[in-house]
This record gives structure tokens, sequence and C-alpha cells, in this order.
DNA sequence: CCTTCGTCGTGAATCGTTTCAAACTGTAGA
DNA sequence: TCTACAGTTTGAAACGATTCACGACGAAGG
């Protein structure tokens, strides 16, 4: 049914060797011959077939990346950078998304293994590097992306969360506020755990100012309605004067419930920062303040990463990048 | 150095069929004899070559899709459509986004028809049918997403976007508004030209209304706000008293443009209405009136046509489905 | 005229899995 | 004892591109 290059080098009665030669190295391919093939291969219609390319070539020429959410706009930034960098190489992106679920992270680690991809680059959701040294001892390179690893025994490109969390908290504190909630979660989310750390180390720092935790179960839009809605709902002498959201779709849910479905009033009454600075942040319905974190570079610099340790084999060595937050102060937190 | 079905095979003492019967057929296979594969390739660490087994099957198990903007929460919810209903049949989606770019749609189709997709949804960019009916002769199915071909040749998911712009416009009309501007663009993109096509129809059907088209070269926030601000810096009599923005990304922007950084107030000096229904829409500064579409049904509902088609083989028949837009209306129009 | 060298082109072997006709084993029935 | 037959297992062929050692040819140099 398909053409294969048998066909298209009867076409142009050369050998199927010359076709390959035209396809890879037409340098080395008199002109003429040339201009014969690929007269034929127009001529017929062909397409080469990937399949059989990777499986002589040992390998394919894609990257697997999985993330923690898709429909998160950080996400697709990392994965709009990663994919840029891929490109430079002709190489590809196959994106997958676990929606924090351990079941499908392995699913999708599983797929790229067979797929023979150049290397996966991931967050990983827990702590399932057993399964991670697995790929990589059979040849797999890993990249972490916004997370490194305890023992520095994996590359990474990350930013720092905990002074990210700091950072917010410290700035909260510099607007005045004393009673703050930190809402995000699950606490098992590498990203959520140390932002709430940083959080907790800026507000130590300073006597007379308590942090009140409250988990949700993800960081989704609706998650932070739900949470925001507790706090709503609160009498005003329980309330905190500043939340500190996981990150920004957090903070669009809660400002939603204080400000939409309640009448509360922010910054007024209660301050609120998010994370990420994701593109609608300074859309929502108050500016947020937000924790800025480079996604397009981090993406980019993990395929970058990949590619060198792909290129060293065996004894490539681990590098982690980390990137440094930045505050974004919008109205949210008063200016 | 990877570990192949010939080496299974000979640490089991059994023969590849045997392996790969175990692997595909276990059924057919005598109980401890499974056993013994199955400990072997445990013991060996086997991970199938998915690049030779698709060789073998002559097509992959895996769907293109390319959409227009990956950064559009429409198309991720697509996306996530695809994924379920693909998942359902152990299949799997490689995703591409075009940017609304010729020359990155065509390089999405190339590579899928390389690696022998089992078909390919895509939300074409321009009036590219030639490249997709040379797709679909040489035997990759191909449905048309959020997007109707003219001649019924193509099947298709699609909304009425005709019937979604005549909604919004209409609605602004019934809310008492009569100098509308439509917020849009390119022109070449079907959905906006679908969209102001209904927009022109419902003004045109009452006396006294005139819609004024404000041309964007794309979709995005940031194109919306530079509209937005073109708009707010006219003299007041010139500025329409609402607008339709083709997507909610521009709406967005327009709403920043005339509310943060302006001061007109939405929807008093002028409503807005957007379309797509996204998750930030109710969470913007003004909770912004939207048209809504199935999204995620949309994608599901195009693997299964997909699916579908690819069954029938050469003699399918092409389906087209129609899903409707909904109005929401939210405090951007007014209540 | 013979050798040497470089340019082009050849075609068989290879990658790893799946398939399928054929072979084998043991049991039940005649 | 022989035949039938179901249940298992076998192993070679096939998928299609790439590679590489080798052959053919012509030109240049001695």
């Amino acid at each position: 049914m398909a053409v294969s290059v048998r066909e298209v080098a009867a076409a142009a009665s050369v050998s199927v060797g010359t076709v390959s030669n035209v396809l890879n190295r037409p340098e080395k391919v008199a002109p003429d011959t040339v201009a014969r093939v690929l007269a034929a291969i127009e001529e017929l219609g062909f397409v080469r077939n990937d399949a059989a390319r990777q499986l002589r070539a040992g390998r394919s020429r894609s990257i697997g990346l999985v993330v923690l959410d898709v429909r998160n706009p950080f996400f697709t930034d990392v994965a709009r950078g990663a994919e840029d960098r891929a490109a430079e190489d002709g190489m590809t992106i196959l994106l997958g998304n676990s929606d924090d679920n351990p079941d499908r992270e392995r699913a999708y680690l599983d797929l790229f293994e067979e797929q023979r991809v150049h290397g996966v680059l991931i967050s990983p959701r827990g702590e399932d590097l057993p399964r991670l040294e697995r790929a990589r001892s059979r040849g797999v390179p890993v990249v972490l992306v916004d997370r490194e690893s305890e023992d520095r025994s994996f590359s990474s490109v990350a930013v720092d969360d905990v002074v990210g969390g700091e950072t917010a908290v410290r700035h909260l504190i510099d607007v005045g506020r004393r009673r703050i909630a930190f809402v995000g979660g699950p606490a098992s989310m590498r990203q959520v755990a140390d932002r709430l750390e940083g959080a907790r180390r800026a507000a130590s720092e300073v006597p007379g100012v308590t942090l009140e935790v409250v988990e949700t179960e993800g960081t989704t839009v609706l998650e932070g309605r739900a949470a925001g809605e507790a706090i709503r709902d609160r009498a005003p002498e329980h309330r905190p004067d500043a939340i500190f959201c996981a990150n920004d779709l957090l903070a669009v849910g809660v400002l939603q419930a204080l400000i939409m479905l309640g009448d509360l009033r922010v910054p007024d009454d209660i301050a609120l920062i998010g994370y990420d600075d994701i593109d609608f942040a300074q859309a929502a319905v108050v500016p947020l303040s937000s924790i800025r974190q480079p996604a397009w570079l981090i993406g980019y610099t993990a395929v970058d990463l990949l590619l060198r340790e792909a290129g060293d084999g065996a004894d490539a060595t681990h590098e982690q990048v980390q990137f440094q937050p930045e505050l974004v102060v919008r109205e949210s937190t008063g200016r």
C-alpha cells in the first residue's frame, strides 16, 4: 500500500542505498541522480516511515515531557520553551500531563521508554525517584523540571521555591499584614511544600506574625474558590488579613470567593498574593501580585541540559540550574 | 545494549514467538510458561520497542492533533477530551500547535504522516484543504476540529460560530447597545470570520445598530490590549457602546486596556462580551459575559469520529457534528 | 600501458517485533 | 494399535530505512 524506498529506487532506476543517500547525504550523490530520485519521490508521493528509521537508529528523535497540569499556563510556557529548544536540533516534544496522579505519571514514563525517547523531562509528582533511576539505568537521560533532586544525582532546572515563598510573605509583612494564611496543597507537592517552608521562615522572622495553613486538595481555580469561601464565611475576627496562595490559579479562585461571591475588599480587608505570574494575574478582578518564574526559560534550559547529557553518554555529569523568583507587586497587595 | 525479545526468549528457554504471545495473547500460552516468561522480562528489565511494533503493524497507535494555540484554554480542553477518548482505545495524542502559522501547520502534518499516525485532528488555519486531501489519499483519516469543510468532504466537529456571533451581538442589542465594535482577527481565521458574519447578521436585523470592525493580528491577550487602548484613546463620541471580542483572551486584553489602564467603566460606558467561556472569564476584573463552547466534548467527539472512520477504511462516510453555542451572561454586559 | 586514486553507486545485513503455517505432545475414542 | 484432535510451541518471513564494505568507472600521473 504505502510507498517505500524500494519502489522509489525502482522508479528512479537506482538502488535503495542511493535513495537513502539522497535523503540523508545528498552531497555524496551525483546531481542528476539526486534530481531523478527526487522526481520519483514526488511522483510516487513517498513519505519516510519514521518507525523504520527509529528502529534502525535505536532511538527516536523525541523528548518526553511530563507536566503536573497542562491547564496551568506556567506549564504550557515551560512546554513552549522546551519545544523551541528541541526544534533547534530537529527534535520533537511529546507532552504528557500527569494531573498530579502517580499512575498517570508512571504510564507516561512507560510509554516514553517504549518509544525510546531521547530523554525525559519531568516535574515529578512525589518521590518516585527509583522509577526515574531505573529509566536512567536503561540509558534514558532524565532532567527534573521545576524541582531538584535531594542528592544532586539528577540534572535539574528549578526555581528556588523556598526563596519565592519567603519573598511573598515578607512582602505581605512589609505592607503591614500580620495574620497571614497560606492556601495550597496537597502538601505532598514539592512546590507547595517549599513555598510553604519559605513562608514559614519569613513569618518567623517578625514577632507577632502568625501563619495559618489552609490546605487544598489541588491547585485549581475551583479549589481556590472553595478555600476562599471557607475564609470568607468566618467571623471577621478570625479572618486573616493576608493570603498567600501556592499558585495563581488558586489565587484567582480565592479572589472570586472573596469579592464576587462575598463582599470583602482586596487588598483593604485581605491582601492577596499568588505565584507564577501567569498572564491572567494582571487581568484578574483585582490585579494580582505574584511571584514570577521564567517558565519559557526553564523549558528551554531543561532541553538544553538533556541534549548535552544525552550527547555525553553514560559518564555525563549532572548539572543543577536554579533560577531566582521575582516579586511582582500589583493592586492585590496594595501599592 | 537494549534487551530484546530474543534475549528474553533465551532466558526463559522458549522461542521469540512465545514471548510475543505472552505479551499479546497470554490466554494462548500455558500458565507456567507465561510465568516463566514474565519472570525473565522482569529479570532482564525488558521494555518493548515501540518502533519495531509500529513498523510491523504498519501504523502507530497515536493520533495527531494540530491546534491553533495551546495557550488558549479552549484548545487545551479540546486536547483533554481527545486524550480521554483516545485512552479508551489505548491510543495516544500527539499535540502540535501551529500558532496559526501555515508553515508550522504543514510541518506538523508532515511529521504526523512520517509517524504513520492513525489519523489527524486539525483546526486548519486557512484553506489548505489540498494538503489535507493529500494526507487522506495516503490513507490518513482527517477530522476537522472547530471547523467545517465547505463541501462536507471531511468529517468535522464544530460549533456553529455564525450562530454564536449572532447570539453575542443580539444580546448586546437586547441590553440596549447600538454602536457595536467587533474586535478580532486575522480575518483569515475561519472562527473569526464566522463570528463576525453572525455579528453582522444580528446587527442588520435592528435598525439603528452599527457594527464596526477593529481587526487584530492575532487572538492573544496582548493584541486585545492593543485594540482596547486604541478604542479607549478615541474621543468619547467615537467610542462604541459595546464590544464583541472574537475570543475571551482578546476580551481580557480589552478589559485591561479599558479599565486598568484607562478609566472607562464596564459595562456602564462600554459593554463587553467574549467567546469560549474559559475559566478565567468569570474571574476577570469584571466577570465576562461569553459564548460557551463544549470544548472537552468537541475533542472527545472528534477522536470518536476519527476512530470510526479509521475502522471503516477507505469507504468511510464523513460525518459532520455540530454543537450549539450557549450564551453566558455576567456583569460585563450588565444583568 | 599500467597503477593509483577519487567519485558514485550497489545490495546484503541489520534493527526488534509480530504473524502464521507447521510441528509437536499427549489424550481420548475407535 | 491407530486416528483425531485440541492445546502449545516453534521459527522463519516480513515490515522499511540505514549502513557499510565493496565494486565499477574514469581520470590523472608515471
